[in-house]
DNA sequence: TTGATAAACGGAGGCACCCTCCGTATATAG
DNA sequence: CTATATACGGAGGGTGCCTCCGTTTATCAA
């Protein structure tokens, strides 16, 4: 018999994980298209749940967000490291930038998302602070190790820039402009 | 006979002007509360009309908080009026700032706010630009007429400056410093 | 294998909000 | 005072939110 201060727990159920992941690439898709306050119910149907499953999973509609950002921000995280062992450094760089950028707008102005995440657990900010930040460093650094890239830019400042560039957009068609000032900076990053 | 043209026009109904009026203050304290995405059934209500006259008056949501907005920017013209009538320099430039915090955190997040600015008509963009512009410039030149505050300043890098220091804030507690971060900005722009 | 049962599922139900439409009321003009 | 242009209110049909609970099913012990 088990000991009975620690209950006896059975292994997660199969369906209720595979659910779970349905949900969250639901998620992903209706909040692109439909923005932050998309209807929930658009999003069980696209998972092929009831409206139950999706409550059980994600009790409100911030939790829901919060794990689909945390989600982009892991993904974010492989890019990283993927791009770091095929690609050229510098270039390896702006790709990254561009797809921060991408993936931020399809989230549908980053307003919303920033916002949710500046009203949201600050555990949550901390961790993609801490994985972006790691991300970012691992392409800077090869890029100063090879010569190509100066050497007094960190990380942190790059993040900052980064979202400098998103916040200073104004409205519609802001995704152009971010991507083009992506690239002068990365330039303004080069080596002279 | 009226000219066929040209259709003859009753003067608008008295009540209507009332109802426009009342549905303006109601929304302005249920926005205030509730955020942007307060529930329009409540603005009717608190304004004492049905929810028809509201859609008659204010066809969107949209129309109704740039209705909003464009009342709250002519306050702020309006005290920025009374301010240099009859307070010093100096100070009535600091409570304008003041109030234009307050305005804005009324209005529950300007996050928000500035957002739906931004993705409202550029009219209305150029709008409160030149208004608040104008207010600044008003307050800005007592000053420096009075030798008080330093001349190289425009009015449109203070409200820039403003704008970014409303941005540059995360989330729940941002008006006090805000604030704070105001009076600095005033301090410094005193001449030495 | 085969129950027993903990765990998860789905969706009906009750409520709020959105927006439209139209019969009713009334302020204005003649 | 009447006619009517104008505005009013709110019922109605649709959607989304979230809870609750009867039904289904994956797991585990025998």
């Amino acid at each position: 018999m088990e000991p009975k201060t620690e209950k006896t727990r059975r292994k997660p159920r199969a369906d209720s994980i595979r659910n779970r992941e349905l949900l969250l690439e639901a998620a992903t898709q209706i909040f692109s298209t439909g923005g932050p306050q998309a209807s929930l119910e658009a999003v069980a149907r696209q998972a092929g749940v009831g409206i139950g499953t999706l409550y059980r999973h994600f009790p409100t509609r911030e939790a829901l967000f919060e794990a689909v950002y945390r989600h982009e921000v892991d993904q974010l995280t492989d890019l990283a490291e993927r791009l770091a062992k095929d690609i050229e450094p510098v270039e390896a760089l702006r790709r990254w930038l561009h797809a921060n950028v991408r993936l931020v707008a399809t989230k549908k102005g980053m307003i919303e998302g920033l916002q949710l995440v500046a009203h949201g657990s600050s555990e949550l900010k901390a961790y993609s602070f801490e994985r972006l930040t790691a991300a970012i460093a691992l392409l800077l650094e090869r890029g100063v190790a090879s010569g190509e890239l100066r050497s007094d830019i960190s990380p942190e400042d790059l993040l900052r820039t980064l979202v400098g560039i998103f916040y200073s957009q104004g409205a519609a068609e802001w995704q152009p402009t971010a991507l083009r000032l992506v690239d002068v900076f990365v330039d303004g990053l080069r080596r002279r």
